[in-house]
DNA sequence: GATATTGCGGATCTTTTTAGTCCGAGATAG
DNA sequence: CTATCTCGGACTAAAAAGATCCGCAATATC
């Protein structure tokens, strides 16, 4: 799992305390978080891709929410950058070999897949659990407040 | 999450199919599945290493289930071949750049970092929640004798 | 005791993914 | 209208992982 996954994470808490309607650049979070500018503009756009950011371009441009941070959860972020396909990928082993069962006998799917999309899904339910508004109710009250400060001094 | 996972996970099931003192060798195996023999037999090292499956080696020897059926998850298995390290790594990233927490404030643990754990959690209970023995318990009652004679005929 | 067979580990090559960089299209402010 | 600032996607290098190979140690058989 790519690095990269941190930095939208916190990148889109990020965004989730600003004001509504203010964007921040690419240039402006990863400064905010010591990170190498063009490639995270580069992830960045996978986020908008998915509907989970919009961005603005042109002068005073940047991102922002798509949508109300109580809509959008780690399950969005998280596959947005990393893909949603699963990691385990069935190719009907089953099937080859000396051992090959009969076409008729695997007209359900095999046992084994059907458990690990069963832990997959289980993985997806618990990150899909928790939005963004739920991750800004931990922080302290004084932490959006500190966000944009810092955030405002920005290049 | 490389091919073998599915091999492996197969394998095992096959083993436990199998008379009690009995071993099948890592080319019988193989061709059982229609597998390379040389980085199955590398796979299966891993297993062994684990302490789920046991090896005898020397004419007749093979690889055979260290414990009862009963005592071995799929995620005894996923975790052998694939690792046990959480796919997500935090490094800490919100102690760098200009928004930089400081170390009082992250003396707990992320919430990102957390949820992501809690994830990585679910999905392991969700495999470990499945033994081999379950396994078997939804084949058909044929399964093992038929699973037995083809694997006799092997080299 | 010699021999064939099997697992074991390390060294090696290939492929895929990740990380990073670059320049162009488009929009806003002046 | 022009200049500048932004995203957007294409391109290139690096690292990691996957996959493969070969030689060594151990054991049962003859
Ligand atoms: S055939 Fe793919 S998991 Fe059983
Ligand atoms: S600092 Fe690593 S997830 Fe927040």
């Amino acid at each position: 799992m790519p690095v990269s996954t941190e930095w939208l994470l916190h990148c889109a808490t990020t965004l989730a305390q600003l004001d509504p309607g203010t964007t921040a650049s690419a240039a402006q979070l990863a400064q905010y978080y010591d990170l190498p500018a063009a490639y995270l503009a580069k992830q960045l756009q996978a986020l908008v891709r998915s509907g989970a950011l919009a961005a603005t371009t042109g002068p005073r441009g940047g991102f922002r929410l798509a949508r109300p941070a109580s809509e959008i959860t780690l399950l969005d972020i998280v596959e947005a950058v990393d893909g949603a396909a699963s990691p385990y990928e069935c190719r009907e082993i089953r099937q080859q070999g000396r051992g090959a069962l009969s076409p008729e006998e695997c007209r359900n799917t095999c046992v084994l897949a059907e458990k690990m999309a069963d832990a997959h899904e289980a993985w997806r339910r618990s990150l899909a659990a928790t939005s963004l508004a739920d991750v800004l109710a931990t922080l302290p009250p004084s932490a959006p407040e500190r966000t944009r400060r810092r955030m405002a001094g920005a290049t």
